[in-house]
DNA sequence: TCATATCATTGGTGGTTCCAACGTTGGCTT
DNA sequence: AAGCCAACGTTGGAACCACCAATGATATGA
């Protein structure tokens, strides 16, 4: 019958893996629903935003840029090409590479996307003030970093 | 030629929602790898964990503890039940359910994964002090507690 | 030149999170 | 008592993300 509040073991409770997971996932469900929306994916918003940033590069500078591995890459962006968002064109210097560009179209779903993005940033740190805000980035961006640095090459780059 | 150390958009750089998810992954990988290691992976320890602090309950109230789909508990407890680490058995006071007990090479599996997980904690949160990881556990309960508070049903209780 | 490394691409795996549907059973309403 | 609704376990499937291995083409450095 009733139900009545059943919390999550104190073993996970206090795990920050478990925290952070939970977190992602919340996380993750925003962003997959909201960029459903807007006929996106968290792939896609990732390569544009670097393309945007970076100016036109190779899929496999895209991929490490982003943390994408190279063969999601493929796919990603030929999602993107058909729907004009990037160009794919060979590189005249090194024809193995492929230069990828965003298009005015693929800028401009890209700034809706930063739109709905910002929404979701919002929405996840809703209970953070401000100052906490900052404090969770940068302990964030210590681990995040630091995950990095002892995972060299085989994790990021492919 | 050389790569030369490609960062990330700051788009994503400053997101919450691509820190956590980023710390996320790295901690996924360290969990699926290390539990692999010891023939389990997460859901095994989340269920072990409810049950050994909550004492034996039905699949349902598993999944809500644990934050699992029902229909993944199913499918969770039929591999630790072949492992004989958990039991099934008929809830005599109400045929839809069933309750499962930990066994006690259960509870033995659990003592060492509460050992794996532990040294998981201390690597990921390698580069934070102290007070940092209880300020970091702080603020993500925050939001994850928020998050729960926001999706009522539909998340947790299946 | 020859070995090594990088590139794009294909194809496949596994884990997590979810959803829809089913038949069974319990509880509640009337 | 009958009927309705809710919860249970189970099956089957979807989507996304992360990852790995291999291949043929090409570039680079010894």
């Amino acid at each position: 019958m009733m139900t009545g509040d059943q919390a999550p073991p104190m073993r996970l409770k206090c795990a920050p893996s478990w925290l952070i997971n939970q977190a992602s996932a919340h996380s993750h469900r925003l962003v997959t629903e909201r960029f459903a929306a807007a006929d996106a994916r968290g792939y896609h918003y990732r390569l544009l935003a670097a393309l945007a940033e970076f100016g036109p590069a190779s899929q496999a500078e895209l991929g490490r840029r982003t943390g994408v591995d190279r063969s999601d890459v493929v796919a990603a962006l030929n999602e993107l090409a058909g729907k004009k968002l990037i160009e794919r064109s060979p590189d005249p210097t090194d024809r193995r590479r492929n230069i990828i560009t965003i298009t005015p179209e693929g800028g401009h779903h890209l700034s809706h996307l930063d739109g709905v993005l910002a929404q979701i940033q919002e929405d996840l740190c809703a209970p953070l003030s401000h100052t906490e805000r900052e404090e969770l980035i940068r302990l964030l961006t210590r681990i995040v970093d630091h995950a990095r640095a002892r995972a060299p090459e085989s994790l990021l780059g492919k």
